[in-house]
DNA sequence: GCTACGTATTTGACTAGTCAAAATATAGTA
DNA sequence: TACTATATTTTGACTAGTCAAATACGTAGC
């Protein structure tokens, strides 16, 4: 049984993977996602290498294994049914949601994940539009583009967004941009570094940079 | 911020200094409970007595002062509360629910159990009866009996069990042995050692030791 | 008062995870 | 090619929690 340590670095080795393309994670980037020191990131992933969830080249970086990305898709959907669970459940703000999933899903077993999933009427995506993976590690996610990579004009639906940061989750919130919601994209200046957008429905028009409009995904239709 | 063996070990001293009545629990009880060595035991006592948790007289025992006593109070409301969770909502069988709350309940914050306690309509009392204590940590339990120390021929009504063990409480289920319903005490034998009742609506019989009666605690009436 | 036995404490060793800081490799630049 | 900046690895040390086994108490019985 691993522990949650080795839980929690398979589960962050995943999503860099993810957000990097490239294949391989780099120790400096895995030491900071993890915060800890590079020397305490090179040390685990060697044993991580030892028991086989990843494998570790040298000066270049990690990779996870089949093992490894199995035990990472089971992380990702106990955090994601967890997060729901707290907002739709019991209440919390989805940019509360996070913190406490990154807590529970080291201590609940799969008897309670998979109760969970079936009380919560199997959600495919979480409150940040993260596809939740199934039981037997399928993960399916809805084609979507990043915000800022979008024409102008276009009816977009806001599809899911890729920052875990309160701040950030309330501010979007308040501009009503969160999963399911629609807008106008009404302009997107590379040169000013900024998109606006107006709301389909309250017709309200809202401006964020483009950095920000990066990790938004929306679906054009 | 107490770790989750401190928290343990706190939880497991206030059951057990409940469970002897006499103040003080010695070291070879509370190893044992614990499940580790005497002398794993007594290094953690000194710590916990160092932080102030508990005071500790050298070759007599252990006791809670009042900070320990309220971060017990703290663990045993998380426990039930998430007993009571697992039960109500995601449909665990009562002999199962221990088994899970015992690694959840060090992973919930304050907030999970405000929210998870309004969500399931401010209980007072967990699948087995036992209290919750309040968030201001005051507990209340119902005034009752061990089974094995009641007059015959009364009508009975079960009010807690102090047993964990999952194959006995399967068995208590199965002869409609949980809180809430009712019996009339047939007979009590301190010679054959058994205790016969009869379920007040299905008017079936029921025999059991002395010993198990012991762990049903029951309201007269 | 002395002995035995059971309980409690001490000691030394081990594991998982971590940091700080020194040593080393690599790749880019002059 | 030689130098330098940066990433990486190594080393030694530390903490929390644990066990096994040696040692020390304390009390009940003789
Ligand atoms: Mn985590
Ligand atoms: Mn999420
Ligand atoms: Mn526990
Ligand atoms: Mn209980």
């Amino acid at each position: 049984m691993p522990s949650s340590t080795v839980e929690q670095y398979i589960k962050i080795i995943y999503t860099q993977q993810e957000h990097l393309g490239r294949s391989v994670v780099p120790m400096k980037r895995l030491s900071e996602a993890m915060g800890v020191t590079p020397g305490t990131a090179t040390t685990m992933v060697k044993h991580l290498d030892d028991v086989k969830l990843v494998s570790y080249h040298p000066r270049q970086g990690v990779l996870l294994t089949t093992k490894g990305e199995n035990l990472a898709l089971r992380m990702l959907r106990r955090h994601r049914l967890i997060e729901t669970f707290l907002e739709q459940v019991l209440g919390y703000d989805w940019s509360e949601v996070h913190t406490d999933a990154e807590r529970l899903e080291h201590a609940v077993s799969d008897r309670f994940i998979d109760k969970l999933e079936q009380y919560l009427g199997y959600p495919d995506v979480d409150p940040h539009g993260d596809p939740i993976p199934s039981s037997s590690g399928s993960i399916e996610s809805a084609i979507s583009v990043p915000l800022n990579a979008c024409g102008a004009d276009r009816r977009v639906r806001i599809v899911r967004l890729l920052d875990d940061d309160p701040e950030f989750l309330v501010c979007m919130k308040s501009y009503l941009i969160f999963p399911g919601q629609e807008f106008i994209l009404k302009n997107s200046s590379a040169i000013t570094g900024t998109v606006t957008l107006e709301h389909s429905d309250t017709l309200k028009p809202v401006t964020i940079g483009y950095d920000a409009a990066g990790r938004i995904l929306v679906s054009e239709r």
